[in-house]
DNA sequence: GGATAATAGCTGCCAAAGCAGTAATTGCCG
DNA sequence: CGGCAATTACTGCTTTGGCAGCTATTATCC
């Protein structure tokens, strides 16, 4: 049987994870949508080519299931970025299925600008936490998405057993 | 000036709290949705059931700035459980702008129903988290959002000024 | 007291996300 | 080698959230 975390009769669901994660997410958004917006982008746009230019991931789907985002959606999206001129889709014969994105000089320059105004802001607003106490949140956060992750693939997986 | 959590040239976008609490958050979701849509609810329906069920807020507005939800769009969704007869709006003559929203008896039945499923499954997924590791991330949490909705407020204040 | 501003809830419109289904390519297994 | 399943990206359709504007009611200020 589970840790008793929470209890039925005295659970309240602003001390929820569910719901301090929620606020957490759509209050980030809050305060870094302005910093991006002014250069003209949209958030989504931002993690793109943010993702893109840490290597983190290279083709649609990867973003996919690192960011959690709709496949349709990001189509989208990406879409959008290459109108702009900022990557470009490259099919590799390696995997013909594969799109492989690749940042345009101006993507480049772009995200290298857009950058450092977003980390000035996460430092304004981190100001309050020490040390310790940003890194544990850091490594809370990072082992949540780990169990959290764990138990949403059993369900994926229980489909094919 | 703030203090350095990030670094712009050292910032890599998978270890930002952006991204960390963007992810945490759809994977509740993930992991959440089907224990509540099992007896025929989203997400946000359970929500208002539970915001209502624990008093933290009796109109519309209280739980769009709760819950950090567009006006427009719960309209719609008190809609949905007023026709399911879940809850019902009375407006008082104290104040005839608000709607005071009350459950209805078959409301609190389905929240006190609900509500031990998904606090099981929270237990299920956080049983990797020590005790005083959870009571620390919910405090990290609970911190997070605060600065942030202090870096948020400004903005709004800012225009009045 | 009366004009004006502010608040609460609602409605219509638009943009974006979620979902399902398709086409092209590759992997797998006999 | 051949057929079937799996993977990747993409496209329509639906649902939802976000935004602006509207009405009714209350607060404010001269």
């Amino acid at each position: 049987m589970s840790k008793q975390h929470y209890k039925a009769d005295t659970y309240k669901s602003q001390s929820s994870i569910g719901y301090l994660v929620k606020r957490a997410h759509s209050l980030t958004l809050d305060v870094l949508e302005p910093v991006i917006e002014k250069l003209g982008f949209s958030f989504i746009q931002y993690v793109i080519l943010a993702t893109l230019r840490d290597g983190i991931a290279v083709n649609p789907k990867d973003i996919c299931s690192q960011y959690r985002h709709d496949s349709g959606a990001l189509t989208r999206v990406i879409d959008q970025l290459a109108e702009r001129g900022l990557l470009e889709r490259v099919r590799r014969d390696r995997d013909r299925r594969k799109v492989e994105l690749q940042l345009t000089s101006a993507g480049r320059e772009t995200i290298e600008t857009l950058i450092p105004q977003v980390v000035d802001k996460l430092n304004e607003v981190l100001a309050d936490f020490s040390k310790p106490e940003f890194q544990e949140l850091m490594r809370l956060l990072v082992k949540l998405n780990t169990t959290l992750q764990a138990h949403v693939e059993p369900s994926v997986a229980a489909v094919e057993a």
